[in-house]
DNA sequence: CTAGTATATTTGTAGGACAAATGTAAAGAT
DNA sequence: ATCTTTACATTTGTCCTACAAATATACTAG
């Protein structure tokens, strides 16, 4: 007995506030409420949907989190711009996070790190070039960089690439990466080797070389943490 | 006068909820609360904090739709693991995002697309080699493919990685990449020319070429997407 | 028609109440 | 002494009432 009742996913017993939650999400959708849109004030959806008051706000206070919906105290509420990332903000915190979900994230940062070649070239200027420069040339003079001159670098990389929400995706994700690396460094003892390809490289190829070319020294650059997969 | 001022950032006002909500993950994080601690309940927290049950409960209503903590009727609440993607989900609604975040989320695709190629070769099957096969072949009789094909195809990839937290952001993001490029497509009117690289040329590199073959194969099949980049 | 005043509206917050079910302690039976 | 039953305390989910505060609206007076 018992046999794969492991399987078996318990029935969801939604609480109220859940249920609310849902219908005024696909409320929202189904009307087409845009930003800027009034709301229908709390009593009244507490009403029509026959529970009370506190149910409704529990509800529109995860809303509110979110960015989906702003209260404008004695005023109504209004539909609202939602933060992409703000809900993601605010779970990304490696020891809360089940290994596998770190592990997935450690993956999902490399992913991007060698997604963004074609807007890199595609959207660079001289500007970013020379900042680009100045930040190499101090680094080559270090015997080791820091996590803070990594985050220098690669994070001038995320900037050049006018995508803020990719920017400060990058920049949630690299805490929990950093973590699962450091964790990693520690089981693993490895010799830390020089960088075959450095940050100096990787500007000169940003520079005057190609995509193809970026995608290649990038993927060489970041092999201490490929060699880590699978 | 008034020059500038659109740069001011307003004073934020907080609520007591949003400051319970920030006090509360402050405090599991300082004090090491990891997935299985009980928390103290929530008449406990409130006089602590010296404000209403009612504003405790918001607070928290908004910490269990992250997943953060877990309630049980009558056993009070636990620590407990978020679903990282959780909070993302339930606000990647193009009709609510605003044009600049679709344009980001567009973008972040196309990078995440052009990221996967070194673990798409630490991880193949031959089990899943086969499977892209059916699936490759049975669209190469199409004249033309339509959104499920595509969904098809690069699902198969996108579950080749390996990563579940990836493949789950990718269909979150994937309602979103397909509206922007549709309203793009309705704009430019262009010419659907025929794929230089089809899915079926993908499959062959997967199987036989490198990593950088096949990143160069996905750039070209993705150039229509590209063309519309900068 | 304008200026000032009163009223209605609506969110934020507080506090009380109770059902329901769980765990625990106490009482009783064997 | 051990087991069974009973009673109690705990804690979340839900409902209700109340009120402050500030805005928008209606009203009144000059």
């Amino acid at each position: 007995m018992n046999s794969k009742l492991g399987l078996l996913e318990p029935l969801e017993s939604l609480s109220m506030t859940d249920r609310v939650e849902n219908i005024l999400r696909e409320y929202f959708t189904e009307n087409a409420f845009k930003p800027g849109d009034a709301l229908p004030n709390e009593l009244e959806i507490a009403q029509k949907l026959n529970v009370s008051r506190n149910v409704v706000r529990e509800a529109l206070s995860r809303l509110r989190m979110l960015g989906m919906v702003e209260a404008r105290p004695r005023r109504g509420m209004i539909m609202s711009q939602p933060d992409v990332l703000g809900g993601i903000e605010k779970v990304l915190n490696p020891f809360i996070l089940s290994q596998s979900n770190q592990q997935d994230i450690f993956e999902l940062r490399l992913i991007l790190e060698m997604g963004i070649a074609e807007f890199l070239f595609a959207r660079k200027t001289d500007k970013d070039l020379d900042e680009l420069e100045l930040i190499v040339e101090k680094q080559k003079k270090l015997p080791v960089l820091s996590k803070e001159d990594e985050i220098e670098f690669h994070g001038k990389l995320y900037d050049m690439t006018g995508n803020e929400t990719f920017q400060r995706f990058q920049s949630l994700l690299f805490p929990v990466f950093e973590h699962v690396f450091a964790t990693l460094s520690k089981q693993e003892e490895q010799a830390v080797i020089a960088d075959p390809v450095s940050h100096y490289d990787l500007f000169r190829v940003l520079k005057e070389g190609t995509p193809e070319e970026f995608r290649q020294a990038m993927r060489v650059h970041l092999s201490v943490y490929y060699n880590t997969i699978k």
